[in-house]
DNA sequence: CCATTGAATATTGTATACAGAATACCGCCC
DNA sequence: GGGCGGTATTCTGTATACAATATTCAATGG
């Protein structure tokens, strides 16, 4: 099967990936004609992809004035980890029970995590898909896609905090004890644990910004 | 203060404003070439406004094939409803002691709405104003943000089901018992009973479009 | 020496142009 | 008469062009 992307779905990924990479630091200005030059596209496919990430919350548009990259900001973190986790509790919610493999799944993941020291960017990508594989079986593909589009934001504030102070704290174990959890069939402590494991992750975070 | 409104914006309003008014019914396609004709601007703007309301699930974007109205589809709207509900939820829990003189409103706003018969429109609206009145004392700016895009879905659903069913039966007795409950200072109940109201009204929904 | 103003430049928001894909139309063959 | 193939047209996706606003920077006055 051969599909056609269209370009501005390859420049929304080019751009979140430079974000990421720690090009295009927060605050920085985005120059629609710069990057339509650096990628050897036109304006239009460029502006479309700013445009969306602008109402994911990635950038800021000032009429007139262009794009910029979005400054880290401990309310609008904490905004944002409010919803996601929310979102993230109700895919666990939605999700029937989880089978063995993937519970086995989850735990290689966390070892991974829990091995990968220096790493930044691959421990994010490790914690992204260690919550990924575990929302998988929600059957409300809205839902996943939502959460998916919501992460950009924790995204770039993980990468902040890592990159800086280390490792977010106690991850790996919060992860295990929810996979123990959901092991036993007991969803309640699972959930509890889950939503326990997102409120330190986010005042972890908060603390670090205003520090 | 005078502000300019980027077109891109107008636009979408315009096309909203079509859609709910029945203009544009689900499964239309929709020509960019047309509406920036009809609309008097270029294709540009016509089409980032197109873009912004596919990626919010209001329209189709298929690749080649342009842009037309996304149909109705009971699963699509069980799935938009859990999340909506879900987030109002948490706005719901955020918002501190809602102060009676909101309780008063909310009162005029359920009472005005069991008045209102024929109008559908007049009846969308006012139970939306019933729920961003609820919830105008949450803190999180973001959550409010993002719960009035996504009422943009559950609204043309109500549209088509009031248009041909009548109305959103006990409505405003499930609205009053809400308001009850906050009267009393009793978030518990006040909880259950707006989960309870959302959860009824997708039931009544779903089983309307599956009929 | 610093603030201010004005022109020059850069950059945005919007309009138009162009190329290629998708759809519709029409004649042909069965 | 109905299905099929080819062409013509329409429409989309992308590129480029244009006008207006914002920014920069130097010259001028305090």
């Amino acid at each position: 099967m051969i599909t056609r992307t269209p370009l501005r779905d390859q420049v929304y990924d080019a751009v979140l990936a430079r974000i990421n990479r720690g090009d295009l630091p927060p605050a920085r200005r985005v120059r629609d004609t710069d990057l339509a030059a650096e990628l050897g596209v036109s304006r239009t496919p460029v502006r479309e992809a700013l445009l969306r990430l602008s109402r994911e919350g990635v950038l800021e548009a000032d009429m007139g004035r262009g794009f910029s990259v979005r400054p880290l900001d401990a309310t609008e973190m904490r905004e944002g980890g409010a919803i996601l986790s929310t979102l993230e509790r109700l895919a666990l919610d939605l999700s029937g029970d989880i089978p063995s493999e993937r519970l086995a799944h989850l735990g290689e993941i966390d070892r991974e995590l829990a091995a990968t020291r220096g790493d930044v960017d691959r421990c994010i990508d490790l914690d992204e898909e260690w919550h990924r594989t575990l929302l998988e079986g929600c059957p409300n593909l809205r839902l996943r896609a939502m959460i998916s589009t919501l992460w950009q934001v924790p995204r770039r504030y993980m990468r902040a905090f890592l990159r800086e102070a280390g490792r977010v704290s106690l991850s790996t174990q919060h992860h295990a004890r929810i996979v123990e959890a959901l092991r036993r069939n007991d969803r309640e402590a699972a959930m509890q644990r889950f939503s326990h494991h997102w409120q330190r992750g986010i005042e972890e975070l908060g603390a670090w910004i205003e520090r």
